[in-house]
RNA sequence: GGAGAGGUGGCCGAGUGGUCGAAGGCGCAGCACUGGAAAUGCUGUAAUGGGGUAACUCAUUCGAGGGUUCGAAUCCCUCCCUCUCCGCCA
């Protein structure tokens, strides 16, 4: 969420800046019912003051044994029943504006900071660099991973669909087993890296989601609970972020590190032509997600450093990959600035996203009420907040089955696994 | 699912209709004491929103939402959550 103070003190930078997202924003309704919230809550103040007025002046005079009878008494009994009844007509009223400029304001995306580059679309990211053209296969009849996993018996995806849906997917035998040994993998390297490891629930109520901001706007993405307010975590930064929702944290106590192992479930509505085949676009898939909580002064830093923590693991599984910075067209709802690390994926003949790492400084903070407290510092601020995927699992799988083919239709098990998995070949 | 207890400031905890934003403690900050520190003593210490250059000031907030009342942390209703016991269950 932004800062209503900001939006009214700086209008048109806000809106210039919100511009850049190649969308288009109108602040003047929220301009306007903050105008009018203002007004209203200076009357129904003033009124409320002379209220509380009268309310001591009764106590007072009670105590001293006047007569509740009085006509003093009767008189300001009086009064605040006019009062009282004033109020029951400007509360309703600036409750709704209240409510009216609270909707409009959790559909606002963040603002993209000064260094993301200006573009449409995807078309238009930048690349930051690329690593690992050694290890570039050299193998020229590579089968897309769905194919060699079904030839291995170890992707199942014809039963799954008779489980469950199309999108979904069985991982059997090896296939479970590589699955598994990445998720250790992972967590083992994130946890060295100082990352604490929770492992949240997955199902999580409507605050949370708004905390992080999947709701309100994007409620068709995720899979709501019928009967219960709770839903499926399409990220496990919505539990690890809300975890401090609505706390004031010590400033002595940040940063804060989690990393987690969970499923993501997601709809994908709207991308239904989209990689209907393989593993890259799943409802359904598990991913090993960093969270960070930062001072603001920090932050930049700090997400350079979790970009880092991502990649290492791309480096450590010798997957060649490349990392883009988005620009504001294909910036997240909720960041200032995002880098995207994509892995080769030699059957298509592309990077494909592996992990995304955005700074959304307090803008999640904002929704989620998260606040650190700086001592000798008066009032509180908000923390920043930053999340990154440390990876997709099901993507790096969909990768070793690809860059580690071998020509005889095998697929080598990357070193560093091997001692997770306990062999050296599919 | 059934029965009971409870949810108060950064934390613990008192408070059953009137000057309560809330005793006391912890923590934190300042000052005194000290060569320096510890201990001790004194003082200060909530958040959010509005108005004001500021000092300051007004309002809201005692799990959430309603109600009673001139006035609610306190009384009534609904909901949520936590704990204990029972039932069910991996």
């Amino acid at each position: 969420m932004l800062d209503l103070k900001q939006i009214r003190e700086n209008p048109t930078e806000v809106q210039n800046r919100l511009q850049r997202r190649s969308d288009v924003y109108d602040l003047t309704p929220i301009l306007d019912l903050d105008t009018k919230q203002r007004e209203l809550q200076t009357t129904r103040t003033q009124l409320q003051a002379r209220s509380n007025e009268i309310g001591k002046l009764i106590g007072q005079k009670m105590k001293s044994g006047s007569d509740p009878k009085s006509e003093e008494i009767l008189a300001l009994k009086n009064e605040g029943n006019e009062i009282k009844a004033q109020l029951a007509d400007l509360e309703p009223q600036e409750k709704d504006l209240k409510t009216q400029l609270e909707d409009l304001l959790l559909e606002l995306p963040n603002l993209p900071s000064d260094s993301t580059p200006i573009g449409k679309s995807e078309e238009e990211n930048v690349e930051v660099r690329r690593w690992g053209d050694e290890y570039l296969p050299t193998n020229p009849h590579i089968l897309p991973h769905w194919e060699i996993g079904e030839q291995l018996g170890i992707l199942d995806f014809k039963r799954a669909v008779k489980v469950a849906q199309s999108r979904f997917v069985n991982l059997v035998g090896v296939g479970a087993a590589l699955e598994r040994a990445l998720i250790n993998f992972m967590l083992d390297r994130q946890t060295k890296a100082g990352y604490i490891e929770v492992l949240p629930p997955i199902l999580v109520n409507r605050q949370s989601l708004t905390g992080t901001g999947q709701l309100p706007k994007f409620a068709e993405e995720s899979f709501q609970c019928e009967g219960d307010d709770l839903w499926l975590i399409p990220t496990a930064e919505v539990p690890l972020t809300n975890l401090y929702r609505d706390e004031i944290l010590d400033a002595e106590h940040l940063p804060i590190y989690h990393c987690a192992y969970t499923p993501c479930f997601r709809r994908e509505a709207g991308s239904y032509g989209k990689d209907t085949r393989g593993l890259i676009r799943l409802h359904q898939f598990n991913k090993v997600e960093m969270v960070k909580l930062v001072h603001p002064d920090t932050s930049e830093a700090e997400h350079e450093k979790m970009l880092d923590n991502a990649t290492a693991i791309l480096e450590a599984l010798k997957l060649p990959y490349r990392v883009l910075e988005l620009c504001t067209g294909d910036l997240g709802f909720g960041a200032v600035k995002c880098y995207d690390v994509e892995v080769w994926l030699p059957s298509s003949g592309k990077y494909r996203e592996i992990s995304s790492c955005s700074n959304c400084w307090d803008f999640q903070a904002r929704r989620a009420n998260i606040r650190f407290k700086e001592t000798g510092k008066k009032g509180t601020q908000y923390v920043h907040t930053l999340n990154g995927s440390g990876l997709a699992v099901g993507r790096t799988m969909s990768a070793i089955l690809e860059n580690y083919q071998q020509e005889n239709g095998s697929v080598k098990v990357p070193e560093v696994l091997q001692p997770y998995l306990g062999r050296s070949v599919l």
